[in-house]
DNA sequence: TTGTAAGCGTTATCAG
DNA sequence: CTGATAACGCTTACAA
């Protein structure tokens, strides 16, 4: 038992071979001879060496192989969507070639202690959102000169960003609403800004987030006049309070809702049924994402399908290509109207 | 535009220090004069110095500031269960005194590329769960002399883990089954291995991972002769899968079913109200974790609330004492039993 | 309070 | 295929 612990040069002593060639042994960077290897390797089991030192070697090679991703709230809010969850797991996907980690960061503006998004050993980062929040965490990415992608938010000229076609794909759910027969139109939408109030939004509000703009866009595309409620976060129970507004006044109800993701929806469903609503007789419900929301059935969500995982796995391919000082590549995606069976036509009055 | 980066020895240059110096104003470790704080500040300015390069710096302090989450399936998978996304809150929540990020690292057994649990630059590792797989990436993490807190698995002498009182508090909700009269009963549990399967459980079978076989172990106590079921992950559709399989007979129906999740709970529920049964008249349910299940209303599950915070707050304390010198402190956290609406006493026949 | 000096443990480069 | 050499960028005794 020494006091130390072994280091590549111990290994390369007691083996009889240079530290250069017992590092090239443990990298495979350069064929070595069967004898030389297998010398070194007994070395480091008889020193008790796994391998080189991870600092070390990312301070000569001036890369971590550690990928950050960029939270701007809560890690259990944020893993509480499904959404979230399943881009993360393209997103490991994508970094695999390149064989990265995910170094999960939370920049919540007030960070006293590190590390965090200033001193995080990071070869690059995932930025996920684009709010007000993000756009200060992507300078600070920027000025440390590391390469950025960004997730669902334009972060403007030169930033590789992975888009939804959420403008569009909105649009088209409106659109099956309308063609349903549907005028009486209300919106739920994910949060304008940081501060995540919910409440209805007023004609003039200034909406931060650039997902939630766009899905409004579209929505607004088709029914320019429909009144649209900020949900404070994507949850179940954040569409079912939604959905007890929306429902209260049993002389003013919609005949639809637009909810900007699946999780909303559910929750307006839910309050909807509580009010003693049928679904989609008495009122049509859409959602957004087409993730499987536990404890909804028996219905079926009409959504727009996102592909969460390609969405990571893109993401993470375009860091590697940034590291691989490949041209960074945005990428558009698109989702999938799935038609459900929480609409149909309004009931005839 | 210089072609290289600025290091801290160009920044103490132009403010006419000494690179020591100058590492001090940004370590804050001694105090500074304001003229010579200012300079410095100034000339980092100047120079787009963005502050000490995080892997140089770990390299000479021997420490990186990260802590290695380590999951045994998929990403997607793990942050499913609401359990997991309050322990990852309460986990960063405990590292936070000590200043660390997450690394989130899955262990497939088939990492092909770096860094893997054998290379990534963490100071700690906090593994969760404890299956097979699970103890292989122990050695692992171990052979590196890395300090290593288990969450929910016992790993054996002198590694602290934090633990909960899984067989006392599933004993509990059986005895209060058993209370109300019930004398068949079904468990439904959660994965017994690695590969997942599902399926009733053979007498003989190895059950490889701790909580299942804990949880599985306080029910016996009760109930030793009653059938197992288990499921392929702790969610809604595989308790509702074990659920139809248990209801799917109506002359072998059980008057409880004892399942070792909420989720799983809730899907048991499902199953039982589509095979025509009234929970809890016709048939008691109850189950484990006590976390909040969407779309269960209006039951309110009988369950065993579990502490999921502080599971992760705990964990992350003993990792940050660990890496402070100081003793490594095992805990064990108590469940609380929580009585709700799924269970009554069993149909008069 | 500031400067000097000595590594931290690797690996890239290039010559043999 | 192997070895010598020179960084990588920083921090921290210790001395002034």
């Amino acid at each position: 038992m020494s006091t130390r612990r072994a280091t590549i040069s111990d290994v390369a002593r007691e083996a009889g071979v240079s530290p250069s060639t017992a590092s090239v042994v443990f990298s495979g960077k350069t064929p070595t001879s069967a004898d030389v290897r297998s010398r070194v390797l007994a070395a480091a089991q008889a020193l008790g060496y796994t391998g080189p030192d991870p600092r070390a070697a990312s301070l000569r090679r001036g890369r971590s192989g550690i990928v950050g991703v960029v939270f701007d709230q809560h890690l259990g809010t944020a893993f509480l969507d499904p959404v979230t969850t399943h881009m993360m797991d393209g997103l490991a996907d994508g970094v695999s070639r390149l064989g990265a980690a995910l170094l999960l960061l939370r920049d919540d503006g007030v960070t006293v202690s590190e590390p965090s998004l200033h001193t995080a050993p990071i070869d690059a980062a995932v930025l996920i959102g684009c709010s007000p929040r993000m756009r200060e965490s992507l300078e600070i990415v920027r000025g440390r000169g590391i390469p950025v992608v960004v997730v669902e938010g334009d972060a403007g000229e030169g930033i590789p960003r992975v888009l939804l076609d959420n403008v569009e794909a909105q649009r088209t759910a409106a659109r099956h609403v309308a063609a349903l027969g549907h005028r009486d139109v209300v919106l739920v939408t994910l949060p304008i800004d940081t501060s995540r109030h919910r409440g209805w939004i007023a004609d003039d509000a200034r909406i931060r987030v650039d997902v939630t703009a766009d899905r409004l866009a579209g929505a607004r595309d088709v029914f320019p006049h429909a009144p649209a409620m900020a949900a404070a976060t994507s949850s179940i129970d954040e569409g079912a309070i939604a959905g007890r507004a929306i429902f209260a006044d049993p002389g003013r109800r919609p005949t639809a809702v637009i909810a900007q993701s699946d999780l909303l929806a559910a929750g307006v469903i839910r309050a909807a049924e509580e009010a003693g609503l049928r679904v989609p007789e008495d009122v049509s419900v859409t959602g957004f994402d087409g993730v499987v929301v536990d404890g909804l059935a028996p219905h079926v969500l009409t959504t727009l399908v996102q592909p969460a995982t390609a969405k990571g796995r893109a993401a993470g391919e375009a860091v590697a290509a940034m590291l691989e000082d490949a041209a960074p590549s945005s990428l558009d995606l698109s989702c999938t109207f799935r038609e459900g069976t929480t609409t149909a036509a309004p009931p005839s009055t």
